[in-house]
DNA sequence: TATGAATGAGCATTCATTCAT
DNA sequence: GATGAATGAATGCTCATTCAT
């Protein structure tokens, strides 16, 4: 599910825009997404030459690191629609996620409106995003109908709230505290989100288009 | 409760240098973290020259924005504590804030991760955080008294799933679905830490010590 | 004759655009117009900032001289037009010009097909070659009614010849000889454009607008 | 009369070889001397990899194309000599070229004072230089004991006046009109260099020394 | 004190050249 | 020999910061 990499690629070129695509990732998580892309060329292993020629301009390298990091988002909440009986399961298996794929999810909170609104209009980005929407919504209608989730909500509620959880955490604490709140607070919301006697909300349920009105 | 004015300034200086600062929370969130600082100059109506006497570096710019909106969150904070009967409806009201109030919260999450920890190092900064670490924590503890908040979590989960209502939205929606779903998102974490029947949190509560340790 | 120096321009700067100017057309003559900016700056004696400050970019700069430059030539073609009784006298004085000048005028010849499209797009430049194409047609047909320049010929086959004559010197040939050959050159075609017995022309006479269709 | 195309060389070898020149004219023509090595590889349906085995480097191809360019152009002149019986028809043959010659011919006036500084030095260069420069002077001598020619110009006026002939046209005007005004332009230059009353030339007739001291 | 011009360090990007396949 | 991927030096350009007016 990674950035359609040309097909034909030497095997060592396909390794080296791999290589890049991961370190690219870990540098725009730590550092921000200004990280020289000298920087990025030099965590990888290149030279900044190698980086132009697998991605033409910064933007392109974004670009491909969102692909893949939202590829892998899709490819998980597949597999936990694949594995899970009840969708409430599914929903947080989807969430429940290895600092490492923490890791490339963040990466989708990082960006500025502007870079945002020009990776949107990739047809690439458009169309992971919008199977990403349909599983979700599976799962958000599957959930209802089991009695699991709280009917007043709908699917943009959801990713809305899932998109919150992506956050990188600011404060530089330790990973495994970082990855202790990113659990608790996950469940603290799934509690929220759970079908039960609770405060009527306001406004009206949020569908997938209304927050992406494309 | 803004950053250290110094004390005897000619009212036109200070005037400027509130607009300054005014103008730079809103180009921060517009436009992202690396706003030339000559179009904050620019917007603010001064010359570059005046923008440099009142903040001698860009770093400390950031630093008054920064001092600025937390010390807004804490006056918010302490008004909620004075005004409201219950812990939990004053914890509430901390964040339930108008469009305008929130520009000012949504500024701290968009820095880079070493700008933040450079802020975090600012005395100034660190005072006002302990303070509003202190009202929130006394009203974490009142709502559990209370029974309204649920027993399992502390200031530290709270001040997190706090900090992740603070993101600035991300897509470009209408900005009435924008508030909604702000609104909605609120209700549905604070639903998610309502005492009631619920599923255990893994890990273990979570204190603002373990968040911030400082 | 300048490019639109902006109005009010401290004269310091004022200076420094100037200079900047004069520094670029003898770089470019001198090295081709892929100069780099930076040396400019240095021959100017100013920063690259400054230079950037005044040009936007490359392109502005090559636009400026070429400004300069033509309105050097059109000063110069309406000067020889006001002092000289006779228009053949006044074609030749337009032409008969100092190494300073010259300078100025092969400029014209440095650029790419692509940069030059883009410098025929500017207004200014489109207005003050319009100017000069007015000018020598007068003088052109003038001159055919004197007798003195041969009836087959027109505007566009003039300035053609004279766009010829500021070719930079490719061969570093010394000055004097540089100068004596560019003034019997001058004369020889000069000679070729008086009316008397000659060869018939192919083709047909080239107005103004053959050789710049717009 | 190509560039020393090393004597034992592959059949599709030397084919690419000679794509490559021809190619690489036509690019530096159409596109300016800066035309990046891997367009002209593409363009000659070869391995950027095979260009540098031809070419060890940039200053190599242009190298090749100018000594082909200046080869063809010698080749020419003999023919005319060769065919014409009188020496002022030879000259005027030389010039009057086909389209495809000129874009030949054309090259030689693309390049910047540096590098054309450095193609003087090369011997093949200078040999073909020289012969060229030798056969105009006899057409040049006899043309003026024919009495066509003027009897105050020499060889380094002639070529002056040639080379000024050589330049690419500047405005995209249509090719039809581009070739017309090279005829007449050729023909009004030749009308000057006739033999019969007309203005005295300033200096002294510049011989081929004068404008070549090597 | 306010202004905006000057400076130059820093990063993006291109392309000549080398070298592994 | 041919190919095209990798390298890094060179250059365009931006913007934080300083300083003359």
């Amino acid at each position: 599910m990674t950035a359609q990499p040309r097909a034909h690629l030497r095997a060592d070129a396909r390794r080296n825009r791999a290589q890049i695509i991961t370190t690219a990732t870990r540098a725009f998580v730590d550092n921000g997404p200004d990280v020289p892309l000298e920087e990025i060329a030099r965590l990888a292993g290149v030279g900044i030459g190698t980086l132009y020629r697998n991605f033409p301009d910064r933007e392109a390298l974004i670009l491909a690191v969102v692909q893949t990091s939202m590829g892998v988002m899709l490819t998980k909440a597949r597999e936990a629609r694949a594995e899970h009986e009840h969708a409430w399961d599914a929903l947080a298996r989807t969430l429940s996620t290895s600092r490492e794929l923490s890791l490339t999810l963040r990466v989708q909170r990082l960006f500025s409106p502007a870079t945002v609104a020009a990776l949107s209009a990739d047809p690439t980005i458009r169309q992971i995003r919008n199977e990403l929407i349909k599983v979700i919504d599976d799962l958000v209608q599957a959930a209802q109908r089991e009695g699991s989730m709280r009917p007043d909500v709908d699917t943009g509620d959801v990713t809305h709230l899932f998109s919150l959880l992506m956050l990188p955490s600011t404060h530089r604490t330790p990973s495994e505290i970082a990855e202790m709140s990113y659990d608790r607070a996950r469940e603290i919301i799934f509690d929220g989100l759970r079908a039960r006697p609770g405060t009527p909300l306001p406004g009206r349920p949020l569908s997938a288009t209304d927050i992406y009105p494309d």
